[in-house]
RNA sequence: AACCCCGUAGUGUAAUGGUAACACCAGGGAUUUUGAUUCCCUUAUUCCAGGUUCGAGUCCUGGCGGGGUUGCCA
């Protein structure tokens, strides 16, 4: 028996523990959740925070979660959407089995109940327009006026509602309004419209309505119908709750609700810094071409995170750790790009490639002796130093190589660990090299180095240890290989504090992408699209699944390693 | 301005009336054929003022600060 302790339980976030109390008092017996998209705009990482919670909620309880279409504005919504999101949410790893659904599903349903709360005097037929509406909404500090048409008798809005169905009336002319309380403190309460005239075909209903819920007539009324327990949306609709229990009341009064009443529970939403977060915006830049699309890799979207590179279980781990509570808060970059590292670093495996080439030729070894004229050292790298389980693979080290560039400086500071002239340096696997000579070409710049070569690995000659190892690739057998290099799509932690006059446009960063031709080792040649590697003391690249082809990986840096030494060479 | 919500190390979160803590970041050190990984150490925290209580980060009142809300969007 091992005398381990057992591990004290994870710290319960307030929803966990309002669900607990809901248990405990028997308000609920069960948990099931959802997930409700609006299928007008593509899956971010915010709503990746959101799908953990609701789906993590269910299986720590034991629950069940559903994924819901919010479908019930037409003129805004595309199937395209509705397929990219069921692939975003499966790929995230939530499992709604098999309740997909949509609130399109309860159109009729919503209809009824509605019936029955004008039928209750709960609801009526206003005839203002949108202008009226909000001009005798009142404001946040004078209570509203009555609408002329909120005294109608039952049968006339019960006539009236029906020839709003019927289509009788254009866009606009009419609306069911519920009968609440004009002069609430909670504007949302003030009479709000249940059902607005919209003659536009639905991807789903088609022609069949000319009449579509508002969200506040609707979302409770979906979760109801599923039976979810617990309705967990973002601290904006906070606002909301009292009239989503408001209908849930009128309802359960006139005894039609088929499950339980729901719960709404709020949280933050998530913030990050470097990016933006709002579905306009991110819908204005793939529109006015500021990134290529939805899914490109600088995208906050899960579908560009996932081009990244990024994994679905970095992702969750990711939610797992920023937590959930009622504190709005904007979360580091960093942590994202942690978690990803943190994944990366146990599960890819090792390849070394040259961004940025800089020719190296052996001369000769250490000791003077002469170089063979092809392969110098067949040398054996590890797929994964801390996996020998996974294998290793052969280099062969000729005379002609490429080295980072960035490893040479002409002179060097002191801590400088890489080649310098007249210095040595490892190279990865392959033994030491010692620049005698440094070639330039007429403007001065440095063209070539010229080494002398040690097979031994560990030191030097003289005894003298090497503290620096680099990475490299053979001349005559790698290959180039497209790669891009991406930083943050915003130069500015928060890009909507734009200056004046200027937008978050403004401050995007004009350094977020940098395609180079590398030289990659032989290996990398059949590398699979979507296949994930780390290039030694660079970071972590993902064989892009659309631009790759055969034996022409094109590879985009999902995320640097860590990188001691530039925080050093910035100071 | 009215209503609602939120204020705990730099950041993100715990502590549920009983010794303020964890992770990340930062700084320092060890190991290392990736300046990576791993390991060790260090710094620093309850918005303010009253009140209740033997005892308050926690409860109450007031202030201050931040966020949300005045769509026939969700």
């Amino acid at each position: 028996m091992s005398t381990e302790e057992t591990p004290p339980a994870a710290a319960k976030n307030f929803i966990e523990q309002q669900i607990d109390a809901d248990l405990a008092a028997g308000r609920a017996d069960h948990v099931h959740t959802r997930f409700p998209p609006e299928p007008n705009g593509y899956l971010h990482i915010g709503h990746a925070k959101s799908i953990c919670l609701n789906s993590g909620l269910a299986r720590t309880y034991g629950g069940k979660f559903n994924l819901r279409f919010d479908d019930t504005n037409p003129a805004k919504e595309e199937q395209e959407y509705v397929d990219a999101i069921m692939d975003d949410v499966r790929w995230l790893g939530a499992d709604w089995q098999d309740r997909l659904c949509h609130a399109s599903d309860y159109f009729e349903t919503y209809y009824e109940w509605a019936v029955a709360l004008v039928k209750a005097g709960h609801a009526y037929v206003c005839d203002l327009t949108a202008d009226e509406m909000r001009e005798t909404r009142g404001t946040l500090t004078e209570p509203g006026t009555p609408s002329p048409h909120r005294g109608r008798s039952v049968e006339e809005n019960l006539d009236l509602f029906a020839r709003m169905r019927a289509g009788e009336f254009p866009d606009g002319a009419k609306t069911l309004r519920a009968k609440i309380d004009m002069a609430s403190p909670n504007v949302n309460l003030r009479d709000p419209v249940m059902y607005r005239i919209k003659h536009v075909p639905h991807q789903r209903t088609g022609d069949a309505w000319c009449l579509y819920a508002a969200y506040d007539w609707a979302h409770g009324q979906g979760d109801v119908m599923e039976g979810i327990t617990h309705s967990i949306c973002t601290l904006e609709f906070e606002n909301h709750r009292p009239l989503y229990d408001w209908y849930l009341t009128r309802l359960d009064e006139l005894k039609l609700l088929p499950h339980p009443r729901p719960r709404q529970i709020e949280f933050a939403r998530l913030n990050l810094t470097y990016t933006v977060m709002s579905k306009r915006k991110l819908l204005q830049l793939v529109q006015e071409k500021h990134v290529d699309g939805w899914d490109d890799p600088r995208m906050p979207t899960i579908r560009g995170l996932r081009r990244r590179g990024y994994t679905s279980e970095a992702i969750r781990a990711f939610c797992e750790r920023i937590g959930v509570t009622k504190q709005n808060s904007t979360i580091d970059m960093l942590w994202l790009e942690d978690a990803v590292r943190e994944h990366l670093n146990e599960t890819a495996e090792r390849r070394m490639a040259v961004l940025r080439p800089l020719k190296v030729t052996l001369t000769a070894f250490a000791d003077g002796s002469e170089l063979p004229e092809g392969v110098i050292k067949v040398c054996q790298l590890d797929n994964h130093p801390q996996h020998p389980e996974q294998g290793s693979r052969e280099i062969e080290l000729t005379r002609d190589l490429w080295i980072e560039a960035d490893d040479f400086m002409e002179e060097a500071p002191k801590k400088f660990f890489r080649l310098k002239p007249g210095g040595a340096v490892r190279l990865r696997g392959a033994g030491i090299a010692k620049c005698e000579e440094v070639i330039k070409n007429a403007a001065g710049e440095v063209t070539e180095l010229r080494c002398t070569f040690d097979p031994d690995t560990t030191a030097l000659a003289d005894g003298k240890k090497v503290k620096g190892t680099i990475h490299w690739v053979p001349a005559a057998d790698c290959i180039d290989a497209e790669v891009r290099l991406y930083d943050h799509l915003f130069a500015k932690e928060d890009p909507d504090k734009a200056e004046e006059g200027k937008t978050f446009l403004d401050n995007m960063n004009p350094a977020s992408l940098e395609i180079v031709v590398a030289k990659l080792e032989p290996e990398l040649a059949d590398a699979e699209p979507g296949e994930r590697y780390q290039f030694e003391r660079l970071g972590y690249f993902f064989a892009d699944p659309i631009d790759s082809v055969d034996e022409a990986p094109v590879f985009n840096r999902t995320v640097t390693l860590r990188d001691a030494w530039g925080k050093e060479a910035a100071k």
